[in-house]
DNA sequence: CGACGTGTAAC
DNA sequence: CCTTTTACACGTCG
């Protein structure tokens, strides 16, 4: 038995099948895989919520203060409380507040370190209930069960009902599980109750299961392309799937037209594997905004202090240098050069500093936010090491 | 083709 | 008056 994507050669039960089977290798069956997409709700309003109990019970909302004035700054995670005031994330706090009036909502900020430290022993635990496993997020990881299932949904739900548990009674937070034949209905699935649901989605039944939801609700599809969709009359995921695909490369390109297909019908053959990162960034919001090189310097020097932390910890060597500015207007400019590999972002400052100098000669519109990324990562060969935060870039 | 810049999307 | 970080696709240029 040959699982799709399973890594063939290490897998002993293919082993055994074909030592077994000697002659009949040529013959190869194709077993359909079975998929866990855990997301463990509200998670950061959930640990607030855990570690202080005078605020169980309250809309709690955890928010990303930019430090520009005492309220900027944007919300990451708003409990279920808070959302149902219409609170959400990525909602500026000025708007949350607003939404907050005459309410006792608790604002507060984001405190990584705590919400890393118990992501990480959650992605443990929930590791080893998995044949292979992705984590996608801080609070986020696919499971392919594949193997210890066999085409048995019975099983992947008494999987995801032992890890529900588990997490409830090591950690004290809930999750959502969703199960399915890939990752994309997995994840699909999943949003269907929240939180603390458990959805399954059995194979045949995903187009069906799919087809009245909107087209902006599919995993992957947002604003501007269900604005485009809208423009054709799509408005549906079965609208969708019934549309001549003719007509969606003419409008999307071929590429993109058979992933909006897919995404309509529940395709993805996407593999569940933890990948490396191809990219590093650290971006902040500036005191004020400034058309002054010198000025913006001084944070593009910090934030590739702490790039140069992290590229270290990561054991990689970069040979892509991108500033990143985004001015008062809120658009964003990229410039970019590709050097030497190198692994010492300090000692490339002055190409940093003269992209700056350069990009605000072009454009003096003042900087509101400006970054630093580094791309294009060779990572040295390491002997199996420890895990650690950094190797999943937490 | 590689490098560069932009757009879309998700968290 | 609005965060942060990452991925990936696509167009363009030389």
């Amino acid at each position: 038995m040959i699982y799709k994507h399973a890594n063939v050669k290490n897998s002993k039960r293919y082993q055994r099948k074909v030592l077994g089977l000697k002659a009949e290798v040529s013959c190869v069956f194709v077993m359909d895989r079975i998929i866990l997409h855990v997301d463990l709700d509200a998670f950061y309003a959930s640990l607030e919520e855990l570690r202080k109990p005078e605020i169980r019970g309250k809309p709690v909302v955890v928010c990303v203060y930019s430090g520009r004035t005492e309220e900027s700054g944007a919300v990451a995670t708003s409990n279920y409380l808070a959302r149902e005031l219409g609170i959400r994330a990525g909602m500026p706090i000025a708007y949350a507040k607003r939404a907050a009036k005459g309410h006792d909502v608790v604002f507060l900020p984001t405190d990584l370190d705590y919400y890393r430290e118990t992501s990480e022993r959650i992605m443990e635990l929930l590791e080893e209930h998995a044949d292979r496993f992705q984590q996608v997020s801080i609070d986020e990881a696919y499971l392919d069960v594949s193997e210890t299932c066999r085409g048995d949904y019975g099983c992947a739900e008494k999987i995801a009902q032992e890890i529900k548990q588990e997490i409830k009674v090591q950690e004290g937070v809930t999750c959502s599980v969703g199960i399915g034949a890939n990752k994309y209905v997995s994840k699909m699935a999943g949003k269907r109750k929240k939180p603390d649901g458990l959805t399954m989605v059995l194979p045949g039944t995903e187009a069906d299961f799919l087809k009245d939801l909107p087209v902006g609700k599919l995993h992957g599809i947002g604003g501007k392309t269900e604005a485009e969709l809208e423009d054709l009359g799509i408005k549906t995921a079965s609208d969708l799937a019934g549309y001549s695909l003719n007509t969606l490369e003419e409008k999307f390109g071929k590429n993109k037209a058979k992933l909006l297909r897919d995404k309509s019908l529940g395709i993805d053959e996407s593999p569940v594997e933890q990948k490396e990162k191809q990219q590093l960034s650290r971006i902040a919001t500036l005191k004020q905004d400034t058309s002054d090189a010198g000025e913006a310097f001084v944070k593009v020097k910090e934030l590739a202090e702490d790039l140069q932390k992290r590229l270290i910890n990561a054991g990689t060597s970069f040979r892509t240098l991108t500033l990143i500015t985004i001015n008062n207007r809120l658009g964003m400019q990229t410039r970019s050069q590709s050097i030497e590999a190198s692994t010492d972002i300090n000692a490339q400052l002055p190409i940093l500093e003269n992209m700056l100098k350069k990009f605000l000669n072009d454009d003096p519109t003042p900087l509101r936010r400006i970054g630093v990324k580094v791309s294009n990562l060779s990572y040295r060969k390491q002997e199996k090491k420890q895990k650690t935060l950094a190797d999943y870039g937490l």
